[in-house]
DNA sequence: GATTACGTAAACAAGA
DNA sequence: CTCTTGTTTACGTAAT
């Protein structure tokens, strides 16, 4: 009885986020590409124009303060904001004359691109605090402008959720509360080339951003002026009017979690068990240990990838080189990289490349490419070869669960996600709508508008098949139909040279890249159980390698982290149509229908022998 | 420039 | 009649 009553459908405001994205294609579709038209052929700059440029180049100057700062760690008198060098190479700024909006940030960057991006505002906000005395921090942040402080709240807002996220981990046990270990792990990584996983990385990095905001509040050196510059933004929404370290009725004091009624319960609280001794001073001191690591471990982590760069011919040793350490854009968030250029020939996933993948030297060339990320994100190469999409929403669901961020994924990855992320892989389509808004704070609103698309999708792509039983119709994914849709491409290595390179070169976080790599050495480790091996030899065979490696890396990691996803042998299980389907499908696509519930077992030979292993009398 | 994939909008039909 | 579900067409955009 799971008829999962359609009175759940998704109640959103439609109006009360920005109402430029309700129908953003109508910005697109009638006024043209506004990125595109106005910066090139236009002569004239009229008012808005400069005061976009303005911005712009506040923006700017912000971004390459805050890279000089989160690299040059030697530097903090740098209040010179507005005439530092332009020589960032890699700044987003630098690689995207227009403006760029918050929004278009955070289409543009993937979750850990934006997490790099907080953690370097998080540095700036260390070493505002350090500078204590001097009120060089307030000054600059004044210069920064209001802009630039919106554009910090709203990616703090997202940091927020994140750290929350973390936070929730912790209270499960699930990442270690003692700094120390994750200290110790950041030390080896450094000095032994330990491959960080990616998540590790980030929960450090969250751990580290939570606890340095929150953690060094009571430090009595520190100036509350100062702090709380930084602590006001950071704790925009949350506690506003309220305490920092106080939010969802609990301490947020690191290690805490004490549960506190109101606000003068917690000030109580806050004074008794937190108060200026041996213990609290102890406790900041660790986590000014652990940020001082971190920033050691940016650095190192810098420098390898300007090695790694130099390696792979990425010119660094043009006048600016990969100094900043992680760039802010660093989009090229390198969900799969899991082979050197060398073994092009197996094209596991060259990169998930958005639109705003650009490789260092062709930078100029493709810069325009970014102004269209406000729109539909369209990218395809994510959802062709490139994104193990179960990967990255393993982990990354918190994220969109929370964050108003359109998942990079193409409405057919995600329904067939969708799909086989349910136990029979099979979803009524108000189930999938139910998994949207689910998963992704970004389908709580436009209803209208992805559910249409998501009819849409499904009836147009063959991949998705509809299969009728007692209860309606559940849809189901046709597995060989999906990956028959990917086109070859990418044989020639040049094209997946470059985009490697090209990936590599916005200082796409190390850990990032270490945990593609390690992802698809797992993943190519793990794959024999999830497809039983002659079919996975097979699979290979069949369609030439290009992306079904990569798919194999997406179901094999969909059993990433946060969400109990799917267990590789749920992804090789066949399915079972729920309530058996009562007459034989009218269903146009018997094979398909075969298929789709097999899934995965491509291979037209095996059709016959998983014929008989189906329970699902799918054809009398 | 043609092709393809994708997203969006919309019209329409069938069924509950 | 309304709403949901499903199909189809059309159009614009971006990438190839």
């Amino acid at each position: 009885m799971m008829v999962e009553s359609a009175s759940e459908t998704i109640r959103t405001t439609p109006s009360n986020q920005n109402g430029v994205s309700s129908l953003s294609s109508q910005s697109d579709g009638g006024g043209g590409r506004e990125g595109g038209s106005n910066g090139d052929t236009n002569g004239e700059i009229s008012p808005v124009d400069l005061l976009h440029l303005q911005q712009q180049q506040a923006l700017q100057a912000a971004r390459q303060f805050l890279l000089q700062q989160a690299s040059g760690l030697n530097s903090p008198s740098s209040n010179e904001v507005k005439q530092s060098p332009v020589q960032v190479p890699v700044s987003m700024a630098m690689m995207s004359p227009q403006m760029i909006t918050p929004q278009q940030m955070q289409q543009i960057l993937s979750p850990p691109q934006l997490q790099a991006l907080l953690q370097q505002q998080q540095a700036l906000m260390l070493q505002q605090v350090r500078l204590t005395h001097t009120h060089s921090g307030w000054i600059l942040s004044k210069q920064i402008g209001s802009k630039q402080l919106a554009f910090q709240q709203q990616l703090i807002q997202m940091q927020q959720l994140q750290q929350q996220h973390i936070l929730n981990l912790q209270r499960q046990g699930l990442v270690p509360l003692q700094p120390t270990a994750a200290m110790q792990s950041l030390q080896q990584g450094t000095s032994t080339h330990t491959h960080l996983p990616h998540q590790t990385m980030l929960q450090h990095n969250n751990m580290h951003a939570h606890t340095t905001h929150t953690g060094l509040y009571p430090l009595p050196h520190v100036k509350p002026v100062n702090l709380s510059l930084c602590l006001s933004v950071h704790s925009h929404e949350e506690h506003a009017g309220s305490h920092p370290l106080y939010g969802h009725g609990e301490c947020k004091w690191p290690g805490c979690e004490a549960l506190c009624e109101d606000m003068g319960q917690f000030i109580k609280h806050l004074n008794n068990e937190h108060a200026l001794d041996d213990r609290s001073t102890a406790q900041c001191r660790v986590q000014m240990q652990v940020v001082q690591q971190l920033e050691i471990q940016l650095a190192k982590e810098s420098e390898r990838l300007q090695a790694m760069m130099t390696h792979l011919h990425m010119r660094p040793s043009e006048p600016k080189p990969f100094n900043q350490p992680v760039s802010t854009h660093c989009d090229a968030y390198p969900e799969g990289l899991p082979h050197p250029p060398t073994s092009a020939a197996t094209p596991i996933t060259p990169l998930r490349q958005g639109p705003s993948v650009i490789s260092s030297s062709s930078l100029h060339t493709h810069s325009h490419s970014h102004t269209h990320a406000v729109g539909p994100i369209r990218r395809r190469n994510s959802d062709k070869y490139c994104t193990p999409i179960a990967s990255e929403l393993a982990q990354n669901c918190e994220f969109y669960k929370n964050a108003d961020v359109r998942p990079p994924f193409t409405y057919a990855s995600l329904i067939r996600h969708a799909i086989l992320e349910s136990p029979d892989r099979q979803l009524t389509l108000n189930e999938i709508y139910n998994w949207f808004t689910r998963k992704f704070a970004y389908f709580r609103r436009n209803t209208a508008t992805w559910k249409n698309a998501v009819r849409h999708n499904l009836s147009l792509h063959k991949c998705f098949v509809r299969v009728e039983n007692v209860k309606g119709a559940v849809w189901t994914v046709d597995e060989v139909e999906y990956q028959k849709r990917r086109p070859p491409k990418m044989t020639g290595s040049p094209t997946l040279v470059k985009n490697m390179i090209s990936g590599l070169g916005f200082g796409s976080l190390n850990a990032s890249y270490q945990a593609a790599l390690a992802e698809s050495s797992l993943s190519l480790l793990n794959s024999p159980p999830l497809v039983t091996p002659p079919s996975a030899a097979s699979l290979n065979m069949l369609h030439v390698g290009h992306d079904d490696v990569s798919s194999t890396v997406e179901q094999v990691n969909s059993n990433g982290s946060c969400s109990p996803t799917l267990s590789p042998q749920q992804y090789s299980h066949p399915v079972h149509v729920k309530e058996e389907p009562t007459e034989v499908e009218e269903d146009s696509r018997p094979v398909s229908l075969l298929a789709g519930v097999t899934h995965s077992l491509p291979l037209p030979s095996d059709e016959r022998d998983l014929e008989e292993d189906l329970p699902t009398e799918e054809l009398e």
